[in-house]
DNA sequence: CTAGGATCCTGTCAGC
DNA sequence: TGCTGACAGGATCCTA
């Protein structure tokens, strides 16, 4: 699930409540969910969390040792604190809400008082992950940015450079559906399966276009349209405990905040009221107004 | 080298 | 009701 736009708010998030704090103890309740490379618990128990950084869909937690936290939510991840205030963002569940731990919790870890924190009575911080996609490893700070994923990935859609990076990057894909290539993170990072097809709808085009019959006027389109659709969800907060309960208390979805085709398959497209139609492209559930978003075949 | 499909895992829902 | 298969906000591994 969490994408660009997820993984920074929970970014945001966890800034405000962990750094400065101590881990006092981590308990990984599925081995797979929590690696060791080239760390130790020495590492990690007594370290401050010192600052939280984000690249694509990763999340980096860089701890006083000289090790960091590296994190990756994939599907069903989230992140929930506990303590003092109570706080999740990442995949919408209602493990945001309930009792912790429960059966998607992967790992906790607990934390220290922050300097001058009244009332202090204990706090925690949950990874939890439904279907286990997710992982989260410990390794030498200096290390981070070594990872092969991280190595190959393409340009935050923030930089400066990114849409001449982003254009001569796709540009390597030519017999690549244009879904399929827009997801490749190492084309651009951040994009997943919701503003994939957000973009796709802004820029009016059809998913499974092959991305050596579109223009660069139609590639910088979806480039600006990626943009456009992440900064509006980054602003308007994710997905979080705080929005994912409604104000007389039944579930609600960020999505209905900003989303244009994603989910509304049967419902009337937003800019020519045609009905938004589901189909499947580069193996993904794929939402497409069938007029505005020309298909492959037509001239576009 | 690129492109496409299977795969990792749990949970839910539609259809029989 | 109970079973079965499809599918899910991701990325890797394997094959052609």
């Amino acid at each position: 699930m969490p994408e660009l736009p997820e993984v920074e708010t929970v970014r945001r998030g966890l800034s405000e409540l962990i750094v400065g704090r101590r881990v006092l103890a981590v308990e990984a309740l599925n081995d797979k969910s929590f690696e060791y490379v080239g760390a130790s618990d020495e590492d990690l128990i007594g370290a401050k969390v010192t600052e939280i950084r984000r690249r694509g869909k990763v999340l980096i937690i860089d701890l006083s040792s000289g090790c960091s936290l590296v994190g990756h939510l994939k599907m069903t991840g989230q992140m929930v604190f506990r303590g003092g205030s109570d706080w999740a963002a990442g995949h919408p569940t209602d493990s945001f809400v309930g009792e912790l731990p429960d059966r998607s919790t992967r790992v906790m870890f607990e934390l220290s008082a922050r300097p001058k924190e009244a009332n202090f009575s204990g706090a925690k911080l949950f990874f939890n992950d439904q279907r286990k996609f997710g992982w989260i490893k410990l390794m030498p700070t200096a290390q981070v940015e070594d990872l092969p994923f991280l190595q190959k990935m393409g340009p935050e859609p923030f930089w400066e450079t990114a849409e001449s990076e982003f254009l001569r990057n796709i540009r390597r894909h030519p017999r690549s559906l244009v879904k399929a290539a827009i997801l490749d993170q190492t084309v651009m990072a951040g994009i997943g399966n919701i503003y994939a097809d957000e973009s796709l709808w802004a820029a009016k085009v059809h998913p499974a276009t092959r991305v050596g019959d579109l223009s660069d006027r139609q590639l910088r389109q979806i480039f600006q349209a990626a943009r456009a659709v992440m900064t509006k969800s980054i602003e308007s907060g994710g997905s979080t405990m705080k929005n994912y309960i409604r104000a007389d208390g039944t579930r609600g979805d960020y999505l209905e905040k900003f989303a244009n085709v994603f989910r509304r398959e049967g419902q009337a497209c937003r800019r020519c009221g045609t009905t938004i139609e589901k189909i499947r492209v580069a193996g993904r559930g794929t939402h497409i107004c069938p007029k505005c978003q020309h298909p492959p075949t037509a001239k576009a």
